[in-house]
DNA sequence: TCCTCTAGTAAGGAGTCCTGACTAAAGGAG
DNA sequence: CTCCTTTAGTCAGGACTCCTTACTAGAGGA
């Protein structure tokens, strides 16, 4: 609807930001390569490597081309350009990373938590992760942080719903953060960015509605659909805690309340008892077979709700229980009884939050070094 | 992402395009106006308008500005640049109209079809009323269609899903209109138009997610996330006949199925009893309060899976009983004692699968024309 | 030693947009 | 009736961007 003004000013942006795409995918280029893989003629690209050289955006390399023909000079990216935190909050630590824009990770930062540790403790292992990041990897320019709770669209604090588990902690990623990252602090929750790794290098490539199952000691969803995650206004979409399934007698009970009535709870907490839930998926007496029905009517619920609502092509089984075989066996078997079906695969790709969240980081760094090299232009 | 490459041509493009998108919006202008609403000199206005009345998009109208100053001419969009079919289709008959870029109804026409009347019929009386249109309004460039069924989105046909009325009918509209319209045809839900109708010029403005559950014979939806309609793979969010929800007995059953535990299904049907439903609401006795109550949890059981899968800021209720203020009322009532919780808006729009087809057909039939100016121009 | 091959530069041309001045013509003031 | 004001549109010139073509510089191979 809202064309851009036309001017020459907008023609040299747009080189410029050729130039500078192809060399986020390609570390080093000659001028004649960057022509070659743009399409853009050999004497414009000059012009424009040595307008971002002088802006500071792209430096000669001092490597040359060697073979035959007059030797060329190899350009990249500045290498000052800065980097962006990438960190993952998980009950069980933290874990944060900086990379930059050609996507090569810049340092990694581990701190274990112990269970319960506390809000405190989580908000000063992140502040602490970043800080270090911060001094050996150049200024960070922005922060993508994966959270295991849900995450408020508008203030990317976390928040606690009722009877859902809340495994990290009240926690206001962009105030912890605000002191050492100088641009914007993007939060999402763990489900989320999983789904997008498993959308951009996982098993769902190419599928651009589908939705992502998460069961662990939290149940979690994300619904990706026209190829974007979708977050809803609040942030809240995949919350299905609440609801409406079928329990183990057949009555209607939120989801969440499946796993009390089923005796899958961790004593005083809402949280599912993984151990105990895994260790019946494996045993093969007939109570743990009526579990496993009882399970496998109650997700089939779920999934209902996700034909109703997301239509997904395919639903992605993930978490520490979410992708064991028998349970997806007994699932698929209620489906092949229900009127309408989907077909099942199990997650495979390790720590895909991290995968996701650094797909996001390195795409929102690249956004914000083509705008630094025109702020006036808007297309 | 993929930046477009600079080129003259893109510039002159842009141009064209700022030109005929403010002659959309003001049918009459002369040069030197759209210069001062595109905020494009004056001499290159002249230019565009020169090229694109030698195209024959654009014409002198031959009217002259009055008043001090020389005289002006005002320009306009080329009459014969063709018209978009809108057409409704519910099993009470068909409605169509042609609309052109500037929005402007070129004519109607109305088919009555008396219930059960086949798709035969429908297919004919759509088919009929194109050829019409297509005759009086000039060559109808693109198609857009609303069904009261739900529709494949990869081929724009008409699908029956199990235990849900298929009201209009098997119908493959592109099939029907393929000699009359010469462009695409786009074809989708009643719901799903409503919706947009809502969020454009309805009660939800400037609502980027909201979710608008309609009903009526049919139980339908429709999930708005960051301002489009979503649609899912096959286009069959928002059936939501077959989520479990809780049942007049207080077991987890199928929505449609609730409907036939109440006995308010029409004989020998899946379709809902509208005016036995509608008599129920506005009754006092104990009877219909238990089924107001039994309504209300089942719709509450809808809602809490929109909560969970579209995390909408608003639902919106419409359709023939859906916007029953009782019935609202209860289904409030319901909500304020469940964990999460969303306000209610009753929809207020008439004929608001027309209105939300129309404006779809104007933005897709202006975008053509843009195109067709520079078919080789791709940004 | 000469030829071939390649990165990068120069020159010139076509095209686009802009500014500022100019022209044409109508309405109002005196 | 004449002159002034006001406005739509054009003209001329300039700045700039991209392109094609031809050329230069310099390394490797014959």
């Amino acid at each position: 609807m809202t064309a851009p003004k036309p001017s020459l000013e907008l023609l040299r942006a747009l080189t410029d930001e050729n130039v500078l795409r192809v060399l986020m995918a390609h570390d080093r280029l000659t001028r004649a390569e960057i022509a070659a893989r743009t399409g853009i003629s050999k004497p414009t690209i000059s012009e424009s490597v040595q307008r971002l050289e002088q802006a500071g955006l792209v430096v000669d390399t001092g490597e040359r081309t060697t073979g035959r023909g007059r030797v060329g000079s190899y350009y990249a990216l500045a290498p000052h350009l800065g980097t962006a935190l990438v960190a993952s909050i998980t009950p069980h630590g933290v874990v944060a990373e900086a990379v930059d824009a050609r996507g090569r990770t810049h340092g990694e930062v581990r701190t274990a938590l112990h269970a319960d540790a506390g809000q405190e403790a989580a908000a000063e292992a992140l502040g602490a992760a970043a800080a270090r990041l911060g001094e050996s990897a150049g200024p960070l320019r922005l922060a993508v942080v994966s959270a295991a709770d849900p995450v408020d669209r508008a203030t990317g604090r976390l928040v606690h719903l009722p009877d859902a588990p809340f495994l990290v902690g009240a926690l206001d990623p962009p105030a912890v953060l605000a002191g050492t990252v100088t641009g914007p602090v993007l939060v999402d929750n763990d489900v989320n960015w999983a789904a997008r790794a498993e959308y951009e290098q996982g098993c769902v490539q190419g599928v651009d509605d589908f939705v992502y199952l998460h069961l662990g000691e939290g149940l979690g969803c994300a619904v990706v659909g026209d190829g974007v995650v979708r977050r809803g206004h609040g942030g809240l979409v995949g919350e299905v805690a609440h609801l409406y399934t079928a329990g183990p007698d057949g009555r209607a009970m939120a989801f969440t309340e499946v796993f009390a009535a089923l005796d899958l709870r961790r004593d005083a907490s809402t949280a599912v008892d993984v151990p105990r839930l895994l260790d019946l998926l494996d045993t093969s007496d007939a109570r743990a077979e009526r579990v496993r029905l009882a399970l496998a009517h109650a997700i089939g619920g779920v999934l209902a709700g996700a034909l109703a609502f997301a239509d997904p092509r395919t639903v992605v089984l993930g978490g520490p229980w979410g992708s064991h075989p028998r349970l997806i066996d007994a699932i698929e078997e209620h489906l092949a009884r229900s009127p309408r079906s989907v077909p099942l695969i199990a997650a495979a790709l390790p720590l895909p939050e991290l995968t996701g969240a650094r797909a996001r980081a390195v795409e929102e760094l690249g956004s914000q070094i083509v705008r630094s090299a025109h702020p006036t232009a808007q297309w």
